[in-house]
DNA sequence: CTGTTAGCGCCTTCAA
DNA sequence: TTGAAGGCGCTAACAG
């Protein structure tokens, strides 16, 4: 037999309407029944109904998380987990549950909203062109991005990425690094184009040289930022020191200098981006721009739930700054040549 | 102004009822008025309201998962990423929204089924003498443990532990290795104890020597993997094999091992446990002893989805079977010594 | 095969 | 401060 507001009523002597504002802690209810029906509420273990609640008020009190599709790759990236535990943990805090789907073929965002499963949406790992994003925009429906994308008008937040990158290669210049190389990820993610883009001006407010040989692109997991750095080696003279737009394509590529029995950081420095947990365990321990990750979880929740609850109005676009964790892998300064 | 099937009845000029049955493929509806209610429903863009249909039917049609809390550094590994991938691609299929909380603050489980947002649980990283799970079983909500723990009742999907153990060990110990060394997990998991134990029973069946100074546990991360491993070379003589519970204590092993310029497999041959992605790509590529990890997912989901419609009743205990996938780092036949 | 009716369990006016 | 009544949008009997 299922619990119900009715039976609470009667036992507590009082309307179910009482028992409501109870439970909804409404100013107006005298101390003395507030306890009865409390005491009624704990004996009886009584729960409301959820779905009772939200058909009434007309709130889903949910927010819906989409995370790449199963056959894309960039999923496995620590980056993720992180993230998601930020969104589930000030989810929480804010009473909101989160609703997990995969961005599996062609999946048309709004129908969650039409079918009123979900109050916003969290998307992470959408592509910049990803046209869903733009029928969420026109129709006002509360939305956050992990990350930039083309559309202008796109609410997202994301971290200081030309910033973290131009830091980053400008801290490697001032080490005397003359050949510095890039790897990163696809540039279907703006942010990637972004830390590249802060890349190349650092070279040129450096007066460094820049060469198609020297960037390599990268799917962002270890594998290929391994087979990113071996094309890079193939060509001489080598650089002294590489720029990865993320951790996992650092890693990779460390392995493929060691392997090379080139030494890490005196052959060639590194500098990572991310700051995933891995980072600081590399040998030798890997320099790297630290995105505030679970950080940018909690924030993107708040934001989204002050866009539901119509207190933020209006594009939501935050960048977030990093900052260079300097460990060994990027080295000292260098005299020679 | 929100669309009701109300609307919908009036345009097709029908009864609710009639819509209703439409939508829900209902046998008994002519097949005229059928495309009569449909051409409406695409006109007008209506979606049922889900918390309605819900509410009605008495059904959450949802599914919750319980991930580890934000500090607990296991959810790192990749297998949860992968599992989950499972979860949500078979839940889809399945029609079942997946709902995501992290198990923070003594957790109480049974309060999703009694405000009825969920109707049933799927939980990862449970540890074995996890309380809330009697509670769940004793008051038959749906339930499926990923990974078995003490309670004998309990709803566990698992891989077969000890046998996949034993035959990585077993082949180990084929390849003429006297010396085998275990790293391994936190027994709070039960998974943890049956690797371990699969060990055992393999030494014993070859008549192998088992010293406390050839085990070491580890908290599953390539971090504490290496300095297990690095606990294990002070011993000498050192072993001429390691068996790791799980793949990515085995990375971090293998880098404590060619830190101290010894090679895999020539001088210590490696077998990992749980074949991530990552594992193939180490060099040398790790054997491994393979979780169909997805399939585990998918599997639960299915199995879950039956104990909530009643066609699956009583303890379920599933043990998927594992397989060795042989790679280079656990090498050939030993001849010296 | 279709329509009518009656809830599902809660919140929210409006009166008292 | 409390109660009565109505309705959120849908499905499920039960008639017809």
């Amino acid at each position: 037999m299922r619990k119900t507001i009715d039976q609470v009523a009667q036992l507590a002597k009082v309307s179910k309407a009482t028992v409501s504002r109870v439970l909804n802690n409404s100013p107006k209810v005298t101390e003395e029944t507030r306890e009865r029906v409390m005491k009624v509420v704990k004996e009886l273990g009584y729960y409301p109904s959820a779905m009772a609640r939200r058909l009434t008020t007309n709130k889903a009190e949910t927010i819906g998380l989409i995370i790449p599709a199963p056959h894309d790759r960039t999923f496995g990236n620590p980056f993720y987990t992180e993230i998601i535990r930020g969104f589930a943990h000030q989810a929480k805090i804010k009473k909101y549950d989160l609703l997990l789907f995969t961005n599996e073929h062609k999946f048309n965002y709004s129908q969650l909203f039409y079918d009123r499963r979900v109050d916003g949406l969290l998307l992470i790992g959408v592509k910049r062109n990803d046209k869903g994003i733009i029928q969420l925009s026109k129709k006002e429906f509360p939305y956050i991005l992990t990350g930039k994308i083309d559309y202008e008008d796109a609410n997202y937040i994301d971290a200081e990425n030309r910033r973290g990158a131009y830091r980053a290669v400008s801290y490697l210049a001032n080490l005397n690094h003359k050949k510095i190389a890039y790897i990163g990820g696809s540039f279907e993610f703006v942010f990637n184009q972004e830390r590249f883009e802060g890349y190349l001006s650092a070279l040129q407010d450096h007066n460094l040289e820049y060469g198609k040989e020297l960037t390599m692109e990268s799917i962002s997991t270890q594998e290929s930022g391994y087979e990113a750095m071996r094309k890079i080696l193939k060509f001489s003279p080598i650089p002294t020191a590489v720029f990865a737009a993320n951790d996992l394509d650092a890693i990779g590529a460390m392995k493929a200098v060691k392997e090379k029995g080139l030494r890490i950081p005196e052959d060639i420095a590194f500098i990572g981006f991310d700051d995933i947990q891995l980072a600081s365990f590399m040998d030798p321990p890997l320099t790297t721009v630290r995105q505030p990750i679970f950080e940018m979880g909690t924030t993107a929740i708040n934001l989204l739930v002050g866009m539901i609850e119509g207190r933020v109005k209006g594009a939501q676009q935050i960048e977030l700054p990093t900052q260079l964790i300097i460990r060994k892998s990027s080295g000292k300064i260098r005299m020679c040549k």
